[in-house]
DNA sequence: ACTTTTGTCAACCAAATGGTTAAACTGTTT
DNA sequence: AAACAGTTTAACCATTTGGTTGACAAAAGT
């Protein structure tokens, strides 16, 4: 009988630190918290990552590259733009909902350091990425399929709709006047809806 | 001559507080930090706010008092649809954009403990406000002015155009490879793109 | 079998932090 | 000018928190 160790337990600690941080932040998230979490020993956090920054720095940066591909695949296609549009906003809703502490995590945290990008990843095609978005844009604009609008702002729009309502949930909810579940039932529309009403705004 | 009291010390309090709650968050906010912001010996926070909580909450409910009745108060008037849609994106993106932590502020104390809101403020009319504005956006449907939608999904597509991206900029900022200066021109151009893609996306 | 390396833990430490206290200061009333 | 109430401060306290240490067990070499 080889013995099976049930789980690495750096990944353990790891994962135990993603969900601790990415819910209460660098300042909220406390050592004790992340090894209860793990089942193990405070000492161990500091044995594998040998400070609380060093361990946030690894959480941060996994979201990182959790995050931007998602992002990137979808948008880096052959496919037409309102193709893109549909599948970014249909895929990315439903990730985002999967992992909705995520975005606002990143948001935070970058807000507190805007330096942590920069450590995170190293940063990799992304702007040509938007180059090719921009240009496709261009194109359809000087073909007359579509209004002219700026590309950037399109960039904005097509992000806010899909990102806030999700990282909004407890401040919405309110507004709207909704539970739980209808909430939930909401976001899974514009899975959808928020294409189709993108669509609608540039198409001529 | 009349010694003239600067400020409200109890004011001043709350004004360093707002600060420091607003760009650290409950968790990462320091009592004494706000002590030094306003001037004064940490013991004071104590005799004029019991306690950090009781501070906090005090902030809390300033900023939601503060950002509520803005919101109300354009969507609560008798213009047409389009000309609220415009009213309220210009007004608001400014409004936010001079108090940018504000939104994120609210979401992520929202986000730790969903009760804030219930104690914050006696839950004014809000919800019939958003009933009106349902009703007004069923009356064009009917019309055929705009396309079938739903409303509330609306509601969220032009809150979510407004916030987010002033809320995400680190984020946003790092995408589009913007400096701060053309980062803050494209929020602006925002305070009227916003209401022209909305209404596009609606009208027929 | 033995030594070395790696992994794990309970106990501990120093600094930071929210909160308290008792004394002192300030302006007003008597 | 004495008494008084409200305000402010320095020093202090108890708890929490990130981090360390030394003992010890479990593998891994040899």
């Amino acid at each position: 009988m080889t013995k099976v160790k049930e789980q690495n337990t750096e990944t353990v600690i790891l994962e135990a630190a993603k969900e601790v941080f990415q819910h209460k932040g660098m300042a909220g998230a406390r050592m004790q918290e992340i090894a209860d979490k793990a089942g193990i020993n405070k000492a161990m956090l500091h044995y594998y990552y040998r400070s609380k920054d060093k361990l946030f720095s690894a959480v941060f940066a996994s979201a990182i590259n959790l995050m931007a591909p998602k992002i990137m695949k979808i948008i880096n296609t052959e496919d037409h733009l309102f193709a893109k549009i549909e599948n970014f906003t249909y895929k990315y809703i439903d990730f985002i909902s999967k992992h909705s502490y995520m975005p606002l995590f990143i948001i935070n945290e970058l807000n507190r350091n805007p330096n942590l990008l920069k450590d995170a990843f190293a940063n990799k095609i992304e702007n040509n990425i938007e180059q090719k978005l921009v240009a496709q844009i261009d194109d359809l604009i000087a073909k007359g399929e579509i209004r002219s609008i700026n590309p950037e702002q399109l960039l904005l729009h097509i992000i806010s709709l899909s990102v806030f309502p999700v990282i909004g949930k407890p401040l919405l909810k309110n507004i709207l006047q909704k539970d739980d579940k209808s909430y939930k039932q909401l976001i899974k529309e514009r899975q959808t809806c928020v294409a189709e009403f993108v669509i609608n705004a540039i198409k001529l």
